[in-house]
DNA sequence: AGATGACCAAAATTGTTTTTCGGTCAATAA
DNA sequence: TTATTGACCGAAAAACAATTTTGGTCATCT
């Protein structure tokens, strides 16, 4: 068996249960079958092993969030799909979940620094998209960054903080809906 | 003198000087010139009269508010220049600051509630404003509630959020203003 | 009757000891 | 020769103990 493989799933087992601070080498070392130097042969450090875990999650957040897309749909359909989707990850996904925790409990900084990263990439993923948009003609041109940026914000807002403020009565996924239409993604439209 | 206002007053110096934890009861009293007792028969605990200074703020701000508004202006004008000038706030005003960074460092429990009741305030306070401007006919009628959550998370987003992810490079006002023209401003309008 | 500061228990802080953990590397195995 | 290992190390964290600070009270004194 691949050794490397063995130690990736050891370590997204054990950070996915215990999350990063409480993992210890010794532990992914026992889980893996290996000796503990093993684990430095494939990986410098902990916070390497743990970058190579985190980009893991992010392919299969991509995988989903592209699974969730229509061929043929607008791009409001589309993004609200998506956008759902990847914020569902923060809840559904083990190890998502207890890093966002983590960040906010421990304020372990190599969580703090990979939970922005993670944020990055999804806002630029959404760029993306909306260039390709713009591409199509479907939407008119805009800052695209700055619109993703603040797609983005909009729907972490929405669905994450809206409940904080309100009892934890989380808005339904069709008044979130019926809000971005009627304010942002009718004004993007080309 | 007023021996309750002499007491607020060396609150709002104290509290805006050291933050809440950092300042001691004793130290008030001491810069109020009076007995530690006496601060108490003017308020129940230090928490209260914590309260009483957040509120006093409270008051400046919405003052600051109103003042930044041009009477005969458009919504979207009078909304932008209020939120701009509420947000300057957080900066600019020296117990607000303290608190922002006391709530984040030391995670003081009664500052982090302290600072969710001002960003309900002043999303209520935004609520009325687009009540008022659908009364006069200016927006069409929609959810005031969610869209003032949105108007108000939207500008945090920008102002505050957006210099943490783009090194600190924050975004003119001038930029802040159109994309929120060509995005939420304008679907709004009736 | 209002104001005060010495006083108290609880909590925070400081100081000390013990344990844990990331990372290394000489020894070992293949 | 090359890959693997786990005993070992210093630094950092946790656990514990001792000390100080602080919010709040109340008997005493204006």
């Amino acid at each position: 068996m691949d050794r490397r493989q063995e130690i990736l799933e050891a370590a997204a087992k054990s950070f996915s249960l215990f999350g990063y601070k409480a993992t210890t080498m010794d532990q992914v070392a026992k889980i893996a079958n290996v000796g503990k130097g093993t684990i430095y042969t494939f990986f410098a450090n902990k916070e390497e092993l743990f970058n190579a875990i985190v980009l893991q999650m992010v392919e299969e957040m991509r995988a989903a969030s592209d699974a969730a897309t229509v061929e043929g749909a607008s791009f409001e359909q589309n993004a609200h799909a998506r956008l759902m989707q990847m914020l569902k990850f923060r809840e559904t996904h083990q190890l998502y979940a207890k890093l966002i925790d983590e960040g906010k409990e421990l304020r372990t900084p190599a969580v703090i620094e990979v939970l922005a990263e993670i944020e990055d990439e999804i806002v630029s993923y959404i760029k993306t998209k909306i260039e390709r948009a713009i591409d199509k003609g479907e939407l008119k041109p805009c800052d695209s960054e700055l619109v993703a940026f603040l797609l983005f914000k909009s729907y972490m807002a929405l669905v994450v903080d809206w409940g904080k403020t309100h009892q934890d009565e989380e808005l339904s996924e069709e008044r979130i809906a019926g809000l971005l239409r009627s304010t942002i993604f009718t004004s993007l439209l080309a």
